[in-house]
RNA sequence: GCCCCCAUCGUCUAGUGGCCUAGGACACCACCCUUUCAAGGUGGCGGCACGGGUUCGAAUCCCGUUGGGGGUGCCA
């Protein structure tokens, strides 16, 4: 693979971040059509916290979202811990090269400093000291006088006045490397060409495009994408919002759903909104993505959910469903779960889900021993005495029934119906409530007919009884 | 505080000086369909933050204001 190469880098936390998603889409989109490569980094120098399940986690979301790492375009993982020499070695570079130097102050020695002098940050004051390395001594960048324009493929050229840029440290006290030194010599020795990224970290490129210069390279392309929001219109964490791309996974979104919804944050596909990766990817252009912070909406992504769910035949979405209907936290006992039963159903409920996960609290009167009665809407349905009347009667006419199908339990019911004034709608609440405890759900007669006579009629009986 | 980014319906956005009476999608509302709820169909509500310029002509270009966000660590 000879063309550019992307890079994601995340560190390795226990989840995969949505946004962290949205731009590995991004990149990966590109490396893909330009014949290029996506290389994924984990910054895992945060030593406490960094287990070796946290980076299978990152590579099981992103195969998730279909960035597989057994694709050609796909490179690593590499760990930046593994490359601390080479952190170091480009630290001293800079110090041979006049381009760093040691101090000796403490942060508290700076604060303290910038009180009596009334100044804010680090004044550089180490610059000629000659100071060397030695415990406790940091090593600082030395910013160079001028201005530094970062071209961004987003957002166009951005200035930033070096004076207005501290001495900031690339080595600290310990001798270990800080992130923004690690970051810059990773994508150096990866041989990173395309940098692009949310936007949080716009304001420090131009101290990585200066150490890139540094370092006798020139900087990679940059491209900083708009933030992904919350409805404070914050950027979304995991303290305020569900940000894990892992439960969202769990909670039955498709992954195409996912991955559409997600590109369209920031960028606006061709055509319509809701189409396949692959033309997403013909059609991925850095100079289209938008400037602004995009709010990252449930409710669109719901939309999007149900959309792509109802685009799967029928056979695909029940095999979709299973791992939530066998799921030991689902309205039912696994063992009572009746493939048949629901596959028969399978059409009616697909057009009801949002995600995967809500097939099992629609069907659940089918595969539980006795239907959850809702105390409101079997007081709102029996509350009427024809209702009552309704499923009386309902109930010698299903017993002589011939057919236990839908049509002519529809039929048998129209009738009852009829004979006390009531109009289908009206009925069959009496026996959907009865049944299964609600007033909403899936078409009934073809629920019942799955159902069958015997526990059906146990049921209205049951229900009967309970009124008399 | 300082620096940087951003600014079209509630939300995601189309729009790159005349094609804009500002288009679409989600959400919302109404109606239709209907066996409840969905799905589907039809219609509706709703926006260029503000103020100055530039121009024959500005959502589009420039400046300012306001508002929002991000950054500014011996965090990543």
């Amino acid at each position: 693979m000879t063309g550019p190469r992307f890079r994601i880098a995340p560190s390795p936390t226990g989840y995969f971040h949505v946004g962290g998603a949205r731009t590995a889409l991004f990149n990966w989109a590109l490396a893909r059509r330009l014949g290029g490569t996506f290389v994924l980094r984990i910054e895992d120098t945060d030593i406490e916290r960094s287990q070796p399940e946290w980076t299978q986690g990152i590579i099981d979301a992103l195969a998730w979202i279909g960035i597989s790492a057994d694709d050609p375009h796909f490179e690593g993982p590499y760990f930046q811990s593994e490359y601390a020499a080479e952190h170091i070695a480009a630290a001293q570079q800079l110090v041979a090269g006049g381009h760093a130097y040691y101090c000796d102050m403490t942060a508290a020695d700076v604060e303290a400093r910038n009180k009596a002098e009334g100044n804010q940050g680090y004044q550089g004051w180490s610059r000629d000291r000659g100071l060397g390395p030695g415990p406790g001594h940091v090593l600082r960048f030395r910013v160079p006088a001028g201005s530094t324009i970062v071209h961004d493929l987003v957002r166009g050229d951005v200035e930033f006045d070096n004076a207005l840029i501290e001495d900031f440290v690339l080595l600290r006290g310990n001798g270990s490397p800080m992130f923004l030194l690690a970051n810059v010599v990773d994508d150096m020795s990866m041989r990173i060409t395309h940098v692009l990224r949310a936007e949080e970290h716009l304001s420090n490129t131009p101290k990585q495009q200066m150490m890139w210069l540094a370092l006798g390279h020139e900087a990679p392309v940059w491209a900083h994408l708009p933030l992904l929001v919350n409805e404070q219109r914050k950027k979304i964490s995991k303290r305020r919002d569900k940000v894990a791309l892992e439960q969202y996974r769990d909670e039955g979104y498709l992954p195409e759903a996912m991955v559409n919804y997600l590109m369209t944050l920031g960028w606006t596909p061709k055509g319509d909104e809701i189409q396949p990766w692959a033309q997403m990817e013909g059609d991925f252009l850095l100079e289209d993505v938008n400037h602004s912070p995009a709010f990252f909406d449930l409710k669109k992504l719901a939309a999007f959910n149900g959309e792509y769910i109802r685009a799967l035949t029928v056979d695909q979405f029940a095999a979709a469903c299973r791992p939530w209907l066998l799921a030991a936290d689902a309205p039912f006992p696994a063992d009572r779960f009746d493939e048949q039963m629901f596959l028969a159903m399978a059409p009616h409920i697909q057009p009801r889900c949002v995600t995967l996960a809500d097939a099992a609290g629609v069907v659940d009167f089918l595969f539980l021993p006795d239907p959850v009665i809702d105390e409101a809407a079997w007081a709102k349905t029996f509350g009427a005495t024809e209702s009552v009347a309704v499923l009386r009667d309902s109930i010698v006419a299903y017993e002589a029934v011939v057919d236990w199908t839908a049509e002519s339990l529809k039929a048998s019911l129209e009738a009852t119906g009829e004979a006390h004034g009531l109009k289908l709608g009206k009925a069959q609440a009496s026996v959907r409530v009865a049944v299964t405890g609600r007033t909403v759900g899936p078409p009934l007669f073809e629920a019942l007919e799955v159902l069958g006579r015997a526990e059906t009629l146990r049921r209205m009986r049951a229900a009967e009884a309970t009124l008399a």
